[in-house]
DNA sequence: AGCTCTTATGAATCATTGA
DNA sequence: GTCAATGATTCATAAGAGC
C-alpha cells in the first residue's frame, strides 16, 4: 500500500483545524527558534514564545493520538551571556496545558558548528523533548537496538560479519537460529543520548536536522502506515525520511518557498495549487483515516 | 606553596556563615538527589527540593566572588512514567536569587546504569549548570583543550610520541620549536558535551562523579591557589582533585561518616575532633584568605 | 609482560505486593 | 483508596584470575 505525504503551506494552527482529533501517531519538529531579529523567519521573541508555542501545542494536543508522542527538537539561545529560559519555562507551561513531559534526549551533534566566545565553549548539544497524552504510549524499542560494545565488536571482527552473514543464508536453520540469537544477544538497547553529526553538505538548503534523528524517532514511536506530522517542516527532512520508512506523513510550513521546496523533494514533482485542496479532513469510520475531498 | 584542605562536617547552610563574603572562586558539587540515597541524607522529598536548595544557595552567592563560576551536577529523577520539573523550576528560582544561567554542560555518562522500562531508555546523561555572579568571570580556556581528532592522532602514531620528545630534546631549538608549535595546532577547544565513564570499581567509596568532572572544571574556572568549594563533599572527590592541582579547598558534609571518609583521602591522616575547630573564620587582611584559630 | 575470560557493581525505573 | 518496600530487568567498566 502506498503511503500518502502531504505539504500545506500556512500556520500550522490554522491548517490543523482540518484534522481530526486523536490522528496523529508522532508529531516530529524542529520550530522556528526564538530570535531577537524579528525580521528573520520565524522571528519571535523570546519574551513572546512560550505563548506562542503553547497556542500551537494545545491544537497539537487535540490532533495526536492517545498512544502518540510528541518529539521537540529544540536549543535556547544565549544572550547577553546568559542561557534563555524560555525552553524550560515551555516546558512548565506544557505540563499546565496537559502534557506528560516524558523524557528528555539529548542530541549530542558530533560537528557543531565552529567559533570561539570568552564565556563559553562551542555549544554541542540540542534537546530532544519526549512529551506524551499518556502514561501507555506506542514505542518499539527493537527497532533502534545498536550494537554492543567491546564484546560484539571483538567477535565481530574476529570472525568477520560478513562470514557470519554468508553462513547464515547458506545454512538456513539449525546454527542459523544460533547465529540469530548470538545476534539478538550482541545488540543492546540505545540511550537517551543520540550521537549524530549535522549534515553540513553543500546542499542548497540547510535542514535543522541530519535524516538520522528523525529516522531513529519515527522507527522507535510509530509502525508503518502510521500518521507522522511536522507542523514547522522547513525543507522537508521529516516527510522524506517518514515516506521512506513507509508512514504517511503531513507536512506544514508557514512559508511557500520551503513548502515547494519540500514538495520537490518528497512528492518529486510540483503540487497542485493551494486553492485546489480540501477544506477540511474527514474521518474515514472504516479505516480510521482521513478521506480528502478531490478539488 | 603548601595549599590548604578543610573539611567542615555539618549542614552546609550553617557552617558557610564561617567564611566572608565574595571568598570562593568555585563551587563545585553534586547535591543529594531528590528521594535518593534515603539511608545516608534522608531523601529530600521532590516537592520540598526547591525551597531546601534555594537556602543554601543563597549563601553560595554570598561567598562566591564575583569573579567566580558555581557548577551544579544534578539529574531530575523519573517517576510514575514523567521526569519530575524541580529541576527546572530550580534554575527559575535561582534566577530570581540573583544568579546568571550562564550555560548548561552536559555530562554523558558512558557508562550507565542499566535496566529496560516500557517507556524510556536508559538515563546516559546528567546536567552541570553553570552559573556565576557576573558576566565577568574566570575562565581558563586554554587549561582544558583536547588533541583534535584523527588527523593529529594519526600523525603523532605515525611517528611516535617518544621520537618527538626524544629529538625536541636532543636537537634543542628551532625543529624543537616547530614541534612545539605543531603540537598547540593539534588542540582544540572543547565544547558543551563531556564524555566521561562513571568510575564504577570495586572501590569501597563510591564517589558521585568521577575525578575527570571536576578537574575539568578546576582546571577552567580557576587558578593555582585559588579556592574551592563542595558543601555536600561525599566521599571528597572534589578535594582530592582540587588539592593535587594545586588549589585551596573547602568541603562540607553533613555525615560524619563521609567526613572521616575525605579526611583519610584528602589529608592522609586521621583529622582534629570536631570540637577542636574554630568557631568563625577571620579574614586575613593582608592575604584575604580566612585565618582559622588554632584549637 | 601481554592476552582473554569472569565477576562485581553502579545517584535507575517500573510493576507488583503488602500494610 | 494511598504509600512504602521488593524484585526483575540490564550494560559499560575495572579489577582479578588464568594462561
Amino acid at each position: 500500500m502506498a503511503v500518502k505525504a502531504e505539504i500545506l503551506q500556512g500556520d500550522c494552527v490554522e491548517e490543523l483545524r482540518r484534522y481530526p482529533d486523536d490522528f496523529f501517531d508522532l508529531i516530529i519538529t524542529s520550530p522556528p527558534y526564538a530570535d531577537r531579529r524579528q525580521h528573520t523567519y520565524g522571528g519571535i521573541k523570546p519574551e513572546q514564545y512560550v505563548a506562542w508555542f503553547l497556542d500551537r501545542s494545545a491544537e497539537f494536543l487535540r490532533v495526536l493520538k492517545p498512544t502518540g508522542s510528541f518529539v521537540l527538537n529544540i536549543k535556547e539561545k544565549a544572550e547577553n551571556g546568559e542561557r534563555h529560559t524560555y525552553v524550560i519555562e515551555l516546558i512548565l507551561a506544557m505540563r499546565q496545558q496537559g502534557w506528560l513531559w516524558t523524557e528528555e534526549y539529548i542530541w549530542h551533534k558530533r560537528n557543531c558548528y565552529p567559533g570561539k566566545w570568552p564565556n563559553r565553549f562551542r555549544d554541542a548539544w540540542e534537546r530532544c523533548l519526549h512529551f506524551t497524552k499518556s502514561r501507555k504510549f506506542k514505542m518499539n524499542q527493537d527497532a533502534v537496538m545498536v550494537p554492543m560494545g567491546d564484546w560484539a565488536d571483538a567477535r565481530l571482527k574476529s570472525l568477520g560479519k560478513n562470514d557470519v552473514v554468508r553462513f547464515d543464508s547458506q545454512v538456513g536453520s539449525g546454527f542459523g537460529k544460533n547465529i540469530a540469537n548470538w545476534a539478538k544477544r550482541s545488540m543492546a538497547y540505545p540511550t537517551n543520548v543520540l550521537h549524530l553529526a549535522t549534515e553540513c553538505g553543500n546542499k542548497n538548503h540547510s535542514a535543522a536536522f541530519p535524516r538520522a534523528l528523525p529516522d531513529w524517532f519515527i522507527k522507535l514511536f510509530t509502525d508503518e502506515e502510521d500518521w507522522v506530522l511536522d507542523p514547522f517542516a522547513g525543507s522537508g527532512t521529516t516527510l522524506e525520511v517518514a515516506k521512506g520508512l513507509g508512514r504517511n506523513t503531513v507536512g506544514i510550513d508557514i512559508l511557500l518557498e520551503y513548502c515547494e521546496m519540500a514538495r520537490e523533494t518528497v512528492l518529486g514533482k510540483p503540487y497542485q495549487l493551494l486553492e485546489e485542496r480540501a477544506q477540511y479532513a474527514v474521518t474515514n469510520k472504516a479505516t480510521g483515516k482521513p478521506r480528502r475531498a478531490k478539488a
